[in-house]
DNA sequence: ATGGCTGGTAGAACCAGA
């Protein structure tokens, strides 16, 4: 059968979009993404660099930048609706973590990039950790209220299974996999009904980590992985969705990004 | 060996990431 012109969307926490630019190129080279989605861009507006994704055609290049950290950005080689992109500030700090857009078939695309919480898992000790829940619970009121047809994608900063850390004990008391970080996260997917694509197309127990620490001394020996990048659709979005992977190769590209592409295509 | 590294920005015996 002949394929269908298939919707391709990535998202990728690129740890400096400029210091990561050759590696960005050659994905866009070889998945040719309609849309990207990065996070951790660690740029302004003012000085992100538009050429390199001008010159393979993504005219559209939606940014929400900051001096030194965070960061996020959507670039696309088709078109996007014209209205004005959202920028939620869902820690209610000015910090850069969101960027929405409208793609031209009606459905909402959403970039985020969950803070990560700091160290100590303890909202009394670490003020981190507490910004970090009090994002999810007001993104979890965005989505109680969200009607239209939506793909959440990014850096969520949590590993909800029990399989999606290398070592669920151990991880327990560490930030990003603590009791109440995977609470708060269920909450957030059970007030629109979530579908956890990563988990749709790999199920459950397999591995399937997007994030490995640059301290290994081998990451892929060692493979102490964790699974905090995510793309969330709507159930009516989720139907479209024909293929999905989590592109571990990056992780060895020279000079590479912590954290890893995730490929959604959608049957449109 | 869960921080052993990394980037931004300053020009740090720094900060943040997770």
């Amino acid at each position: 059968m002949a394929p269908m012109a298939n919707l391709k969307i990535a998202s990728w926490n690129i740890n400096s979009v400029r210091a990561r630019l050759d590696i960005v190129e050659r994905l866009l080279i070889e998945e040719t993404p309609e849309i990207l989605c990065l996070q951790e861009t660690k740029v302004v507006d003012e000085t992100f660099p538009h050429e390199m994704f001008a010159r393979h055609g993504y005219d559209q290049r939606i940014l929400h930048g900051q001096p030194m950290h965070h960061g996020v950005a959507i670039l696309s080689r088709i078109p996007l609706d014209a209205e004005t992109p959202a920028r939620h500030d869902w820690q209610d700090n000015g910090e850069a973590r969101h960027i929405g857009v409208r793609l031209p078939n009606g459905i909402r695309l959403e970039n985020v990039y969950v803070p990560a919480g700091g160290d100590i898992p303890d909202r009394a000790q670490n003020a981190k950790f507490g910004q970090k829940l009090d994002f999810l619970g007001r993104m979890t009121r965005w989505s109680e209220s969200l009607r239209e047809p939506t793909l959440l994608v990014g850096d969520f900063n949590i590993a909800p299974l029990e399989c999606d850390v290398w070592s669920h004990k151990q991880l327990l008391d560490v930030v990003s996999h603590t009791p109440i970080e995977v609470e708060t996260l269920g909450q957030l997917q059970t007030s629109h009904d979530w579908i956890d694509l990563g988990r749709r197309f790999v199920p459950a127990p397999q591995r399937n980590y997007t994030w490995w620490s640059y301290r290994a001394k081998d990451w892929a020996a060692s493979d102490r992985g964790r699974r905090l990048d995510h793309m969330w659709a709507s159930p009516a979005v989720a139907e479209k969705a024909v293929a999905h992977r989590v592109l571990e190769s990056c992780r060895s590209w020279l000079r590479p990004s912590d954290h890893v592409p995730l490929i959604t295509e959608f049957e449109v």
